[in-house]
DNA sequence: GGCCCTCCTTGACCCAGATCAAGCGCGAAT
DNA sequence: ATTCGCGCTTGATCTGGGTCAAGGAGGGCC
């Protein structure tokens, strides 16, 4: 642990302070519920490419993403893998009242994360129907993308995949900068040809090919292999195959 | 609505004999929350190949799988279909908090559901915890599997999906009868192989085709096209890619 | 009995995406 | 400056599963 991310977790130690505060599982918590998640809170800092947890291991944690990008990942004795989730900033890992991680979770990017021991976590959930309520607010958002997500796994064709990505991560991004809704988007792949390739169902030859297709159409502008641009966020959808725009709209 | 029908819904007034009592959301209430419980809800009887609740339709109850099959799918605007959800007895439907539907509701079989008026149901989540914990549990455990299900639709062949699903189905069979372990598992496909290709991201032909092959290489017995016997079930597990037995052991 | 309808099977052919292979670009280490 | 290594691109070829098409099997109904 360095300088730098110790710097960081200090300016951090303040719940007031914190860039999820208003949309992780602490977000419905008042001052006191917030103190008493302080005491049994604490940081950890991954570098891009560090595994958080390994399937299978013993977790005495729980917590919520507070910087980068970490995914969730399952793998088969031969080593075939599928990404089950990405975990953005606020999203939550780990599940209250099982023993063992049920998948890999690995740092795409440098990722700073904000635990709470399990067991009084637990505890605090029986009491605190704020926390509870949260969680399950958030858990029903995220079975509803891993079913959206089924749907692009099952049904959708290789271009499809990687426009429905782009669209997502877009998306996300717009939000995260709450840039005024209209002119082309901009944004950084944090994925890897091959983490998108996992998230996809596809392998990276044919990842590659397809953003290269997109951007031969221009439904995609590539500066370097991860800065992307998008002209019309309308023709984006369109190539996912999600001809509604999906609540861009206010 | 018929007289069979009709007889069964009275037959289920009383919470206390309700066959789904000890799984369901209601699962951990006790006796007055019951009572409250019975103030709000209603049954409602679904022929095999009904409609419960078709996407976007605002949806004023929730409620739960008593007997039968309900599949849960989503629809491409070209027809392309992908069945997200299998819902077995005791399972949710329904989204507190949420108008409308976000998947179409389908009675794979006939099917009765015990529905609770929404408003006030969730009303009395914000005062029982005991509901909102059971349905945060209940809805780990689908996200969860709809986890496990996106490594089937990314990366397994035609013919481990097939594996999959059958052992799946196997599996909730066998805990349902409550079989003494050993011994060949014998049951009723509940699905179409059309419903199969839904849910599984092939075609109706290719499920048929790897259907006759597991058949062909004695993984499973059938007769007639719905009644399958699988006499080893480890060999299913494997021909699944799922080396691990899955927790069928104790 | 015969007819129809739905569900299913099987065959022939095709194509999207996997696989195998070569090589590029660029930053870091020497 | 050279080499290494990693992430990526692109080409050539192969193949699993999709598509199109033709029946078969059973069950309900006249």
């Amino acid at each position: 642990m360095n300088k730098l991310t110790d710097d960081l977790h200090h300016a951090l130690q303040d719940c007031g302070s914190c860039p999820i505060r208003h949309r992780a599982v602490c977000a419905r918590c008042d001052a006191d519920e917030l103190e008493r998640l302080e005491e049994i809170k604490y940081y950890r800092s991954f570098e891009a490419g560090q595994t958080v947890i390994w399937s299978g291991d013993r977790m005495d944690f729980v917590g919520s993403v507070v910087s980068g990008i970490a995914s969730l990942t399952q793998t088969m004795e031969d080593g075939r893998t599928q990404m089950v989730g990405l975990l953005l900033p606020s999203d939550f890992v780990g599940r209250p009242g099982r023993m063992s991680a049920a998948y890999d979770v690995v740092a795409t990017t440098d990722l700073v994360m904000c635990c709470f021991r399990k067991k009084p976590f637990e505890a605090m959930m029986l009491e605190t129907p704020h926390i509870a309520q949260r969680l399950l607010e958030m858990t029903l958002d995220e079975l509803d993308a891993a079913r959206e997500w089924m749907l692009v796994l099952g049904r959708k064709t290789a271009r499809e995949k990687i426009a429905s990505l782009l669209s997502i991560i877009a998306r996300r991004d717009a939000s995260l900068k709450l840039n005024g809704t209209q002119g082309p988007l901009v944004f950084d792949l944090p994925l890897t040809r091959e983490a998108m390739a996992d998230y996809l169902g596809l392998t990276l030859e044919t990842v590659s090919r397809q953003m290269s297709a997109l951007k031969r159409d221009g439904v995609i502008r590539l500066e370097g292999k991860r800065h992307v641009t998008i002209p019309d966020f309308t023709r984006l959808m369109t190539e996912a195959g999600d001809d509604n725009d999906g609540g861009m709209m206010a």
